[in-house]
DNA sequence: TGTATCGAATACACTGATGTATCCCAGAGA
DNA sequence: TCTCTGGGATACATCAGTGTATTCGATACA
């Protein structure tokens, strides 16, 4: 009896199966929305990526948009953990070969890496950011997560430039928020001009232009 | 006869009538486009919002995607004239008041202000530049288009900063990329706190932000 | 006033996407 | 081995959008 009464829960327990499905779906979505972007995404088409057919989907989610938004979600996730990690296995190098005003550029750049990683994601943030645009609601989640990413960052970046010697002329925050735009839209530009080759090669006109940016944006310390 | 042999080419001579209704359905396409972004919208949102039916839209175009490049064909053109007159308009005001380095970051706003004018275009823009990240025609206009502008503009803004008796320590056009960069997201996050209300409180952050950066990104001349 | 022409409106046939009701199978548990 | 349930597959009904062939109406010109 009190079994009985336990399933009667409805059972939304995520097994691991299902899990594993939606994994799957949202990987294939990933790819779809970065090809064809989510509005001309077909459900169809994404689930022929992913290998079901698209009863499988709505078995998983209600709508494309619902898939869009957890496989958003489920990225940042990761990229804000990589960050945590990415910064703490770049530290002990700094050990060895300590921080100068020389390597501070490259060292901001290996950071803003840890997010942009690849065209798919800086294609498809573009994507959220232009629903964004349009949707309130959806603006409000798009700059929590930037926000909070920015916030990250900044503090790390901020005891680099401390570490040397320097300091911030602007406030911390926006300089490094124009930090990340320049580095952002480096990327962008990159794409735009190998489009026709699809390799990722996205930092060179950053790897160039950060070095000489950051030391225009610090002056010494007191 | 000679009146028959003139008659024979297909008169494609763009009657008023014609590029009258052109621009019409093109100033629906703006706005239907800022709104639902051109892969959602149908060819009878346009048509009806302009007051044609969708007959009108095919003796006109051939497609949705043509009208659209159209529409940023002439708002790109517009842009450029504006920014050509709109700096003529700006130059005579300095002689009664000269510039000097704390009123440059204004000046620079004003600049700016002639490309990006409200958060329509701003969307529409986004759009087309997501388009040209996945079609490498597409990013040869688009690219065609900034960089043209940018260089006018760095022209321009050069100018203005050394008449103040600074330079920029970066290549100009590197800063001055980099200046529009800061601007345009300024834009853009305005239009995603402020997307309930839809008015065009488009520079007040900028406003904040660029003179600081501009005297960031300069030093005094020689 | 009549007519010829240009361009917008109408109607229709066709395609492709969506959502859902139903079916079926594999695997867990007794 | 049998059964039962979760979840993916199938099939169908619906609908929106597209493009085109054709019709209609207004304006220019005689």
């Amino acid at each position: 009896m009190p079994s009985e009464i336990a399933t009667v829960e409805p059972a939304q327990i995520e097994s691991a199966r299902r899990r594993k499905t939606r994994d799957r779906l949202m990987d294939a979505a990933y790819e779809v929305f970065a090809e064809t972007g989510v509005p001309a995404a077909s459900v169809e088409m994404i689930t022929e990526r992913a290998g079901f057919t698209r009863g499988a989907f709505y078995s998983n989610f209600d709508t494309k948009e619902e898939l869009f938004f957890a496989l958003a979600e489920r990225e940042n996730r990761i990229r804000l953990e990589r960050l945590q990690e990415g910064v703490d296995a770049i530290l002990p190098e700094l050990d060895q070969a300590p921080l100068t005003e020389a390597t501070l550029g490259d060292v901001v750049a290996r950071f803003l890496e840890l997010q942009s990683d690849d065209q798919r994601w800086c294609i498809v943030q573009s994507e959220f950011k232009l629903l964004a645009m349009r949707n309130p609601a959806v603006a409000a989640s798009y700059l929590a997560y930037q926000r909070g990413f920015l916030a990250q960052l900044a503090d790390r970046i901020d005891d680099a430039v401390r570490s040397v010697g320097l300091r911030f002329t602007l406030e911390p925050i926006t300089a490094i928020g124009i930090i990340v735009n320049v580095y952002e839209s480096a990327l962008q530009e990159a794409i735009l001009e190998g489009s026709d080759s699809d390799s990722i090669s996205a930092p060179p006109m950053a790897r160039a232009t950060l070095p000489a940016l950051v030391s225009s944006l610090t002056e010494p310390l007191g």
